[in-house]
DNA sequence: TATAAATGCTGTAGCAGCTACAGGGTCAAG
DNA sequence: CTTGACCCTGTAGCTGCTACAGCATTTATA
């Protein structure tokens, strides 16, 4: 049953995964993946095991894990033992993090919506915006 | 009438500005604030000139200004002629940006609330973010 | 005035999360 | 067997800081 497995290059990946074939490379050095195993060329390739972790990447940092994030995220896919809790925990806290950010851009667009707006119905040569950043 | 001016040590500017001591220096790198005259054993003496400076790039910064967007700003406010319109759009563009990032964010707000959600009313060994990452 | 503590100086390295080279080598099609 | 497309490594760049090391200077205290 030794299955001869189909292998990719490093570009088949990239495209299959929508992940770029440099950034493959620097998940491996962050140890984000694991090391492939080479042609007799030093070439990598991959496997579909290799495929299925960089969607599970890709997804994560499309929802705004940081790469540790994604570490922890896979010790805990690999544990499987009373992981689930951990990952839903790892999850709130990036949830939290994410409101803070989405509270502080919103403060961001009040105060600058309220300054264009002034400086729309500006008549006087001084700009409001200048005014105040500046006071 | 030559008035000696009063002048800052860098934690002093640091303090009153509420910018990272260092980060003063690095602005001054960036070529956002002017170099400041030097004593006679090099120290930097800061004037007020250089708080009102920092304390508008404080608070360009915490409207989630670039520092590149920023150097734009006081250019133009250096112009004082009809720069009023250029600033304007340039916190419109910066405006965009914000939304576009609230956007963003949201939509991970969403999905991961969503997931965290059926976390909890998960009852098999698998979890269901770790599936929705996977698949 | 002497000394010590606090601050300042420069340059450089580190953080995240990539991306983009240079200067080679390899692989697959024709 | 050549050509062109890809891959290899290591390193530098991007943003916006922050944090050293290894000194020099300034300021406060005795």
């Amino acid at each position: 049953m030794s299955t001869k497995a189909t292998t990719y290059s490093r570009a088949q990946v990239a495209k299959s995964t929508d992940v770029n074939s440099e950034t493959i490379r620097y998940y491996e050095n962050y140890g984000l993946i694991k090391p492939p195993t080479r042609s007799a060329g030093g070439h990598r390739m991959y496997t579909k095991e290799h495929v299925l972790s960089l969607t599970f990447i890709r997804r994560s940092r499309e929802l705004g894990f940081t790469l540790h994030e994604i570490k922890s995220l896979i010790d805990l896919s690999d544990d499987s033992e009373k992981s689930c809790t951990q990952v839903r925990d790892l999850s709130a806290i990036h949830l939290t993090d994410i409101k803070t950010k989405i509270k502080d851009l919103k403060k961001m667009e009040k105060t600058l919506t309220e300054m264009i707006k002034q400086c729309d119905a500006n008549t006087s040569p001084a700009c409001p915006i200048i005014d105040v950043l500046s006071s």
